[in-house]
DNA sequence: CTTGACTCTATACCTAGGTACAGAGCCCAT
DNA sequence: ATGGGCTCTGTACCTAGGTATAGAGTCAAG
């Protein structure tokens, strides 16, 4: 599969997926004679999980440690079990602060719905305290 | 309270501050006869909601929506009601997508912890089917 | 009544993450 | 064997979201 076939099928650009390769998201592209690039399917997959950890708000750095975990599962144990373990948490709190988040906007929509103006603002207060506890305790989904 | 506090309040920066204001997703701030700006204790909670929806993948755009949502409640219900489902739509995505990476993780920590190697890549792996369920919203990038 | 910390506006600059040329070399259907 | 459509490298440019600097005014403790 040549780039602009990867790049149709993930979505994004042929200099989105040479500058992901030049920063190490992707690895160096096995070339033809000829200098072109070819790629396996999974290098899709690939990007389009890039995008989706994006949108999700983690920096290409990050995502790049998320990468880089599948690789080393065995070999340096201890460490990759450190970082897996740290990025899980990072999780956890997105999730706890997302479902604050979503639990306000249900309280808002069903406001709207029945035509009852709000005694307070849900949006705001609720995210003051429900997100410190990355422990899998509070909204599981 | 002065620009100065709010900043080391919310851990921003104070040019962060008079940002968020030209933008418009702070209220301008009320001023003295000096000039200088004066802010209630809610403006703290507000910058740190910002900044908490920033993490979580929101542009500034999307979290001026957001914020704009609690002063709308009851005028244009309908209007104001389209915008916070399809933002509770975004927020399901993204916390379905979490949560595929969360379980991921979770694999890949326990593997680590006893020490076997992985069969396959949880991380990519999880990723690819299970976040497109809220409402058959076709995830486009 | 001064001195040091704070604030003002305006403008310039910075990083992350792309995106768009320019000029050249492949590929292949006609 | 050639023209249209790929691809290559390299460099320049762009947007979002800040961050820093310059030059001037303000506040309050000593």
């Amino acid at each position: 599969m040549r780039i602009g076939e990867v790049a149709a099928r993930a979505g994004v650009g042929i200099q989105t997926l040479r500058y992901y390769e030049r920063r190490g998201l992707l690895p160096k592209a096995h070339r033809h004679p000829s200098g072109y690039r070819e790629y396996e399917t999974l290098t899709v997959r690939l990007v389009r999980f890039i995008k989706r950890a994006q949108d999700l708000g983690f920096t290409l750095n990050e995502i790049s440690d998320l990468i880089r975990l599948r690789e080393n599962d065995r070999r340096r144990s201890s460490e990759v079990r450190a970082l897996a373990t740290a990025k899980l948490e990072d999780i956890e709190v997105k999730i706890n602060r997302l479902s604050a988040m979503r639990r306000a906007l249900r309280v808002l929509v069903e406001e709207c719905a029945c035509e009852v103006s709000a005694p307070s603002c849900p949006i705001i207060e609720v995210l003051d305290n429900s997100s410190e506890q990355p422990a899998g305790v509070g909204a599981e989904v």
